[in-house]
DNA sequence: ATGCTTCGATACCTTTAGGGTATGGAGCGC
DNA sequence: GCGCTCCATACCCTAAAGGTATCGAAGCAT
C-alpha cells in the first residue's frame, strides 16, 4: 500500500467541501472515476470509512470530519512552507551574519546595512565588530557569512572585493600644540608616543603602520598598544599619545581629539568585504553586490 | 512542475538527517541516483538550493535548514493524522450522542455505560434524557445516534433491538394503608388517584398504562398528569396518588415511596435500544452489540 | 604527481501509480 | 416504468519514479 499521500488529501478535502463527487472532479481538472478511486484508497490506507455514500447524498463520517479539519490545515501548512523556504531561497529572508572591522563602521558599512536593509526588510542581519584575525576565523568557521576587512584577508578559500581605498589621518590629543597649517608631516612627531592596535595576533594593522613609519625614516620609540580603534582612540582622547587612523573615523568628531590630514601621504589603506569562495547563499552574492554598488556611489 | 510531494519530503529529511546520499538512500531502501533526481526536483519545485553539494561533505542551505524544520513537523502531524482517523473510523475514539427514557436510567443503562467506557474509553459519551417522542424526532435528525426507548421506536428508518423485557410495579405513597401481603392486585386501587405520563405527544406511556388497566376491567376516574417519570415519583411521594412503573425503577429506593409487585401481573413493558437504518458508525454498531450482550448477563 | 577511493550526477531502461473513456447499477422523480 | 443522477467498476494508456551501469570531480595515500 502506497504511504499517505498529498494528491489523494488535497482530492479528498475536495470532495468533502463539495460533497458530490462530480462537482469535486470538476473542480479538481479530472474526470469523476478517477477521483472515485483515489478516495477509495484514501479509505483502505486509513483504515476508516470517510462519507458515508447515501442514497442521494454524501455525507462525511467522525473519521473523515477530523480528516477534514486536521488535512485542511495541514495543507495550508505545506503551502506556507513552500513561499517562505522559496522566500529564503531568493535571499528575500533568511540571515546574514556580517562581521567587520571597527574602522568601518565610520565609513560607507552604516550605508550598506541602510540600502540593504530597504531592498530586504525581512533578512536577520547579524552584526559582530571584530578585528581581521577574528573575522579569518569565523569566515573559515562559516560563523559569518560576510566580512568587512581592512586590509584584504587574503586566503585561498575567500572572495576578495575591495570596497574603497582611503587615506591615512593622524588623531591627535588637542592638548598637543601643533603648527598652525591644516596639514602635518610624519616627521612632525618623531618624539611623540604612538597608540597601536590590536597587539597580537601579528601582523596586524599595527605592523601596516610600523612599516610605513618606517619606510618615512621615522623610528618610534615610544609606543603603546590597544585592543581595537575604540580604545586606541579612547586613549588619544585622554592624551596618552597619538594614533595613525584610515580617514573616514574623522568623519565622527570626538571631545578631545583632532585629525589632521599627513602630507605629503604616507600611505593608503583599503576596506574589502571577504566570503567564502564556496557561498551558496543568494543573500551573501546580492549582499556584496549591493555594497559594491555603494561603494562606487560614495567615492 | 508536479507538486510538492510527501514522499520528496520524507526523502529530503532522510538526505537532511544523514547528511549523505549514499546512506539516506539506503536507509530509504532505495538506489542512491533516484534519491538524488528526487532532491533535485525537490529544489526545483521550491525554487531554491536545499544542499551546498561541497566537495567532501554537504551542508544544509538556509532554506534547506528551514524546510527541515518545518518539513519534520509536517510529517509528524500526518502520521498523527493517520492514527487518528484509523482510530475514530475502528470506533475506538470519537463521539457517541445517546438519548433515553428516564426508567431506562434505573436499570441496565448504567451498567451498559460503564462497560462501554471501560473498552472504548476515548469515546465520548453524550447522553441525552428524553421521551419517547422526543427520541424519535432526535434520530430522524440525527441529533443522537442510539436511543433507547420504551417502548420500540417503530419505523422503516430505524433499527429496533429489545433489550429486556420487565413486569410492572405500582409505586404508592407509604401513607396509604394496604393489605399485609407483599403482592397487591390491581382491583384494589379502583378509587385511587393515578399518576400517568407524559400527557403530550399521544400515544405516550400514559396511553399503554391506561389500556392495560381498562383490559382489567378498571376504570380509573382520578388522574393526574406529569412531563416525566421523575415528575410522577415526585407526585406520588407527595401522596398525590399512584403510579405504574417498569420493575427497575423500585430498585432506587426514595422516601415516602413503597413499591409493590401487582398479582396476578397485568402486562409488561421493553426497554430497546434504537439506531437509524442507515448507521453507518461503527461505534454505534459496537455500542449496540455490547448493549444486548449486558442485558442478557443481567437477565 | 598518480592511482585509488568516495560520492554525487547522468544516461538509459523498467515498473507502476494515476489518469482517461466507456459502462454498470442503484435510487429518485415524473 | 422510464429516464436521470451519481458513484463504482473495467480496461487502457501515459508519465512519474525506481533500478543498473557509468561518469567525473575531489580527497588521500603511496
Amino acid at each position: 500500500m502506497t504511504q499517505m499521500n498529498l494528491k489523494r488529501l488535497s482530492y479528498f478535502i475536495a470532495v468533502a467541501e463539495e460533497m458530490h463527487f462530480g462537482r469535486a472532479a470538476e473542480r479538481l481538472g479530472m474526470a469523476q472515476p478517477p477521483l472515485s478511486r483515489q478516495i477509495q484508497q484514501l479509505e483502505q490506507e486509513t483504515g476508516a470509512a470517510l462519507f458515508n455514500r447515501g442514497r442521494s447524498a454524501i455525507t462525511l463520517t467522525q473519521a473523515g470530519t477530523r480528516l477534514y479539519e486536521r488535512g485542511r490545515d495541514v495543507l495550508e501548512q505545506i503551502e506556507d512552507i513552500q513561499l517562505e523556504v522559496r522566500r529564503i531561497g531568493q535571499g528575500a529572508e533568511g540571515r546574514l551574519r556580517i562581521g567587520f572591522v571597527g574602522s568601518s563602521s565610520y565609513g560607507i558599512l552604516p550605508n550598506i546595512i541602510k540600502s540593504f536593509r530597504a531592498n530586504f526588510p525581512a533578512v536577520n542581519l547579524n552584526l559582530s565588530p571584530m578585528n581581521n584575525a577574528q573575522l579569518f576565523r569565523a569566515l573559515i568557521r562559516r560563523e559569518v557569512d560576510v566580512a568587512f576587512a581592512r586590509p584584504a584577508l587574503e586566503d585561498p578559500e575567500f572572495v576578495t572585493r575591495k570596497l574603497s581605498e582611503e587615506s591615512l589621518v593622524v588623531a591627535m590629543p588637542d592638548t598637543i600644540d601643533i603648527p598652525a597649517r591644516k596639514t602635518v608631516n610624519l616627521a612632525d612627531f618623531q618624539d611623540h608616543t604612538f597608540v597601536l592596535y590590536p597587539e597580537f595576533p601579528r601582523p596586524s594593522y599595527a605592523d601596516f603602520i610600523l612599516e610605513l613609519c618606517e619606510a618615512q625614516g621615522l623610528d618610534i620609540e615610544s609606543r603603546i598598544y590597544a585592543m581595537d580603534l575604540q580604545t586606541a582612540l579612547s586613549l588619544v582622547a585622554i592624551g596618552e599619545g597619538l594614533c595613525i587612523v584610515p580617514e573616514s573615523v574623522s568623519s565622527a568628531p570626538r571631545n578631545g581629539i583632532r585629525y589632521h590630514r599627513i602630507e605629503p601621504p604616507i600611505g593608503a589603506t583599503a576596506l574589502s568585504v571577504n566570503y567564502r569562495i564556496d557561498e551558496q547563499g543568494v543573500h551573501v552574492h546580492k549582499f556584496v553586490k549591493m555594497a559594491q554598488d555603494v561603494a562606487r556611489k560614495l567615492v
